[in-house]
DNA sequence: GATGAATGAGTTTTCATTCAT
DNA sequence: TATGAATGAAAACTCATTCAT
């Protein structure tokens, strides 16, 4: 509206952009080679530009794992919190849980495998507690979830809830080290197979 | 011949425990914290020496990742091939392999985290290649596998392997990273419990 | 000419006072935190500009220290001129000057504590050579007026003249590190005190 | 006593000693050329070694400032506490301090130029707490004394104790600047000349 | 006049490694 | 066997400066 507004939203625009694009390129990087062993000079090669170019952008190199993270977690917990909302039944809400993390996977690959990888070294900084929250939570809803189904008889009664939370949680998220968008296999159909395998095991039904 | 034949056989004995209880404190700590994230300094602090006094028994930090891990690989291949000789069905090889799995998850957690983590950057450097062929052993050991127990009827015709193989792949090494030996479970309950999910998922059985 | 001929003069001295009111935010902080310690984006945030801004103005860092300094020290000269134009006693003179030099450190404390503390590196560069000269021509200027003063009975006969010079040069210029324009002592008041102390001591007149 | 024990004791002195030999190289360029204009290279070129291996000795360039400003302060007040504790008359104890306060200079010229040009920004980081603690003291006792002495008799009763204590601590510490151990005037003879130029001023005495 | 994005040279710091003792 | 002191290469980061817009 203002003569100057168009100006301040394109610049401000252009500047989460670019942000984000460098964010991406540093996420892969981190990714594929791991946080410690990546060079801020690789990330600004890749990038194109010299390594001090960088930090007019971020403040460091922790910063930029940073935002990454924070940015995927706040992203999952959205749609875990819209499946958690929706109240329904515990088998379909695991199923929906399990689909939600592999569009996640499939929607932000680095940023997984980074957490995977990196997060526990990480959360010992205080700058990511949150990363510590995240994981309570996540423990929380997947035992609260395991337990209601066992109530409920969703889920076989002599279940090991914790162990099977792990057994999950891992298998879902490890996954991000080889699923690679646009594959064999698209997000949704391994999400499919491993619900199936979760569920009723690599045996053949005795029914 | 010389006087101090006996002590030198003592000494010799005495080095390599020596070697071998310096590769704990150092497995311990690169699982921990990342083998790129490790500094020489800390292991040595942990093992009560300085820096540079670590170079009497290594050669390098990269020799000392290379020593952990084939020494792990070999024995896990020791008692991979021990069951593989043994030529049980599929369902029962896959049972021997994952409780062996377990076991050496709990007698070398470390290397196995290791081995998780770091293995795909190492493993570029043609000083780990063997990694790399202990990767395709393992995969084709497993696809066959599951090929086999699908055609025996001991797994499901639907199966898809190669997923299937990763699922049973991530889920049980993942496990190290979480499992604590004197831990609530041993690693032969956790690999009972394991089983069962893996074969028979997490619903009740419909029979 | 021009038809924007009045415009361009209005707009000539809207630089200089933009020039003037920037160079007086530089000396600041250039006072307060030392020029090497001080940033040229701390000199652009406190004008509230971005660091690349400030160079439409000034060609560079070290110029505007250059300007500081320089409009400060031909300040400086011409008021000590014309208080030696004046021919005066020795004590007279010395008076002045030291009136003079609180008159200076009320009007351009920061120019004065950049002075004091980084002249002497900064005199290394050619460009700084100013600062050279102006050292010299002070000492000449004190030292020459001391022993007129000895000579003329003004000061005492045993004083150690290179040594007083230093001792009041010193005394008078360091004050600028402390002293608060606006704040319990005016500059006269100042002055007329450190000149008392400087002639008679702090001791009682045992007259 | 210990056969050991010879070897521990000149280690840890041999550690000493070079840790106060790369001080005193470290403290004299700081003097020179300013904390902040000065690198670590340029310490570590002096001393005849690397840049990084100057951190083997040190955590990092603070630290150097900290010992060395920390160390001499030490000293310094040791030698202002046991003038203190004589509890002397106003006059004689002003001139023990002023005297103690050229040897220091004497023996520690570049660590007092070193405070003298950057205590005021280091004093800011919560590390150097112990300058502004230190600050104080000096002020409280200073201040201390000159009222004693002006209740005493023992200075004029007109003095202006606040700026007569800036008049001194200036005066004498800036005197740090130009002192060069060894040339015309020794230590004493300065702070001989100094304390009648403080006491009686630079005019001829009216008896 | 000012911005935003970059450069490039330099800074402090880290760290695997070496080696005389 | 281990220490203490260093090396040297590379890391993260800083900052004066440039320039198209």
């Amino acid at each position: 509206m203002s003569p100057r507004r168009r100006d301040a939203d394109s610049t401000s625009t252009a500047r989460t952009h670019r942000r984000a694009e460098l964010l991406g390129i540093a996420a892969g990087i981190f990714a594929e080679q791991g946080y410690a062993a990546t060079t801020i000079r690789e990330v600004a090669d890749a990038a194109g530009m010299l390594a001090g170019s960088l930090y007019y952008h971020f403040d460091s190199k922790e910063s930029m794992a940073d935002e990454i993270l924070s940015t995927f977690l706040t992203e999952l917990w959205e749609s875990y919190d819209r499946i958690l909302a929706a109240n329904k039944g515990a088998r379909e809400t695991l199923e929906a849980l399990i689909a939600a993390s592999f569009t996640a996977i499939d929607a932000h690959r680095p940023a997984v495998v980074l957490y995977q990888n990196e997060s526990k070294h990480l959360a010992l900084s205080p700058r990511f507690a949150y990363l510590n929250e995240s994981r309570s939570r996540f423990r929380d809803m997947w035992v609260g979830l395991l337990e209601r189904g066992v109530r409920e008889g969703a889920f076989r009664a002599d279940l090991d809830v914790p162990l099977a939370y792990r057994f999950i949680r891992d298998t879902v998220w490890v996954a991000a080290n080889w699923y690679a968008p646009g594959g064999r296999l698209s997000a949704d159909m391994v999400a499919k197979q491993y619900l199936t395998m979760i569920l009723e095991g690599i045996q053949p039904h005795p029914s």
